[in-house]
DNA sequence: TTGTATGCGTTATCAC
DNA sequence: GTGATAACGCATACAA
């Protein structure tokens, strides 16, 4: 079948009106498709003029535009970065995502996003499917619970970035919020506001590697100040992992802290956004309220955190920095640097509103 | 440059470990490529026994994956679909965005997201980029404001299928909360609950569709029920753009509502989360209080709404629904139906809360 | 039933 | 400076 000439509008709905190729441009320019390759590539060096403007007008006239996957099968380099997402739902992913996909929009790489809906064993096939389109690196934010998921793609050669959480005997740079100071930072104003009993609340750990480092770092806070007596006196605290199934859990934890706290104020620290919901939900149900019967702060800034109660206060991340930085740390990768693995830790910053100020 | 032989591990860092490719397969199961392509899309027809033996041998050895975009290439069929969306900060636009993911992967297709980051501009970028890698249709949640977006796509030959906001001229299929069935289920609410001064806040029109057809419906419900004494005598009303730059307006807008409304109670409907929020922050400096001194209904759901003052009553978008029947919609052309234009609404959800229940 | 040859749209290596 | 031509990895018409 001859090729529908370019002339053809070609208004046949369904019909898809093939993309013109080089092969076009060269034949309507009168030229070799070398020399619009050429044209294309290293359009500075050597060409005629007359025959740079004819291949230019021919370009100009077809809208010719390269197929990036030709080019992508010709040069092995795709200009694609795949980013992995444990839950897109997820408010702290979505703003890191913008983030690094903005670094990458500038660097000329378009992200490719696989969200994995929370369900860890579909991981591997994430990795896989991204590289079958051959992306160049990985942004990874996901569990971290397959180890075979990372080992595919260091296999493949791929660079990997991991954002907030690590994975087991990984050799990849890693870019995250600095969780020991930010624990510090929350559980040390909620002390110095007089909170004498402090209770922090996680979702259950499951070897993701940030939620251990929160509730490591709180433990140490409180061997620090343990015999030490604080704004308030003795300064002590527990940790829970509320777990969704078992709502009622959470409430009993909660009467529980607040009997060890006895005349002594108590603290409450969520160890991210879906707990305070959940925190928001148990004081519901036992009719209290934030900054009244307990002091309260949460990793993680929301649109919400000031409408809720007296206002929540938050440690805020910095997100858009994190996926920027992640994003720059693979590109600079792919660029051939051969560094060692690097780790960026960006610190927290405490925004400080009704919940968990002295009274 | 020979090519690596397939058994050397390479483990040089850096130096991609090269992807096995059809030719390998052949050559390890020593057969052509051809019985290889064979044995992967036909699997069934023409093959004797031990060959396709050796080749599924020789594949599961190599970890062989055939390269999609040598398939595309060939094929001129990607499995891809490009999803732009205006903003991926908006809840809504996530949700939706999970919706129809899953639906594309049960179809073995893989979502390309392209993020506008609600720069209008960004829109026509947005489909170039998507299509020179060769999606086979789009799902577009954009602001609609660029023709030539729209008209790019279709020039292709693309499939498109809008979801949320209509576009000027459009031949696509259309799939959208059914805005004035929501529109009348919350004023009517409202209404019921004896609030006899209604007040519609969005933001502004800007020429999105959904927001037009909010703030018509709301008129539509103004003029039914004009004249008409309501539960709580006289039903009047009256609508409000707020601007994000000021804020001020919008608290001056809910004074002026409070006047009019007299002895009557004011009944307030946001037409979004983000009109929500701003609505709260408005709140939060008059020293107001949901349903004290209004009433309050908002479109979307959210996480937050059980939390904020008395909870907030809100009209629930099935947003899963919405992007499993977008993507639905787009995967049933793309099997070649020749079908006009459809439009799918699908009805909201009252969730009534105490922001607007009767004291 | 299997192998050979060709082309998808590019880029790169040669000649000219 | 420019033009043939051979790959890249795959699918397919055709030959055997």
């Amino acid at each position: 079948m001859p090729r529908r000439s370019a002339e053809t509008p070609d208004a046949t709905p369904g019909a898809a009106a093939s993309r013109s190729t080089i092969a076009d441009v060269a034949r309507v320019a009168g030229v070799s498709k070398a020399t619009v390759s050429r044209f294309l590539n290293r359009r500075d060096e050597l060409l005629t003029r007359d025959i740079a403007a004819r291949v230019e007008a021919a370009i100009a006239e077809l809208g010719y535009s390269p197929s990036p996957m030709a080019q992508a099968l010709k040069r092995g380099r795709t200009r694609l970065i795949g980013l992995v997402v444990a839950d897109v739902t997820n408010p702290f992913s979505v703003a890191v995502l913008r983030g690094a996909e903005q670094a990458c929009q500038e660097a000329g790489y378009l992200v490719m996003l696989f969200n994995l809906g929370n369900q860890a064993a579909r991981e591997l096939e994430a990795i896989e499917a991204l590289s079958s389109y051959q992306v160049e690196g990985f942004i990874l934010n996901t569990l971290g619970s397959d180890p075979a998921a990372l080992a595919a793609a260091t296999r493949l050669g791929k660079p990997v970035v991991l954002v907030d959480r690590r994975h087991a005997g990984m050799q990849s740079d890693f870019v995250s919020l600095d969780n020991a100071g930010a624990v510090l930072l929350a559980a040390g104003h909620l002390a110095e506001q007089g909170h004498g009993e402090l209770l922090f609340i996680s979702e259950p750990t499951a070897g993701v590697s940030s939620r251990q480092e929160r509730a490591q770092a709180f433990q140490a806070f409180l061997a620090t100040h343990d015999g030490h007596s604080g704004h308030s006196g003795q300064l002590q605290g527990s940790l829970f992992e509320c777990d969704e199934q078992h709502p009622q859990a959470l409430d009993a934890a909660l009467l529980a802290a607040r009997q060890r706290a006895g005349s002594r104020r108590l603290g409450v620290l969520a160890s991210n956004a879906v707990v305070t919901l959940r925190v928001a939900a148990a004081l519901a149900r036992l009719g209290w309220h934030f900054g009244e019967e307990l002091g309260f702060v949460g990793f993680d800034e929301t649109e919400w955190a000031p409408h809720v109660g007296p206002g929540l206060s938050a440690i805020a991340q910095p997100t858009g920095d994190l996926g920027r930085i992640a994003a720059r740390c693979l590109l600079e990768r792919l660029q051939g640097h051969q560094l060692p693995p690097r780790q960026t830790l960006l610190p927290g910053r405490l925004i400080v509103r009704g919940s968990s100020r002295k009274v």
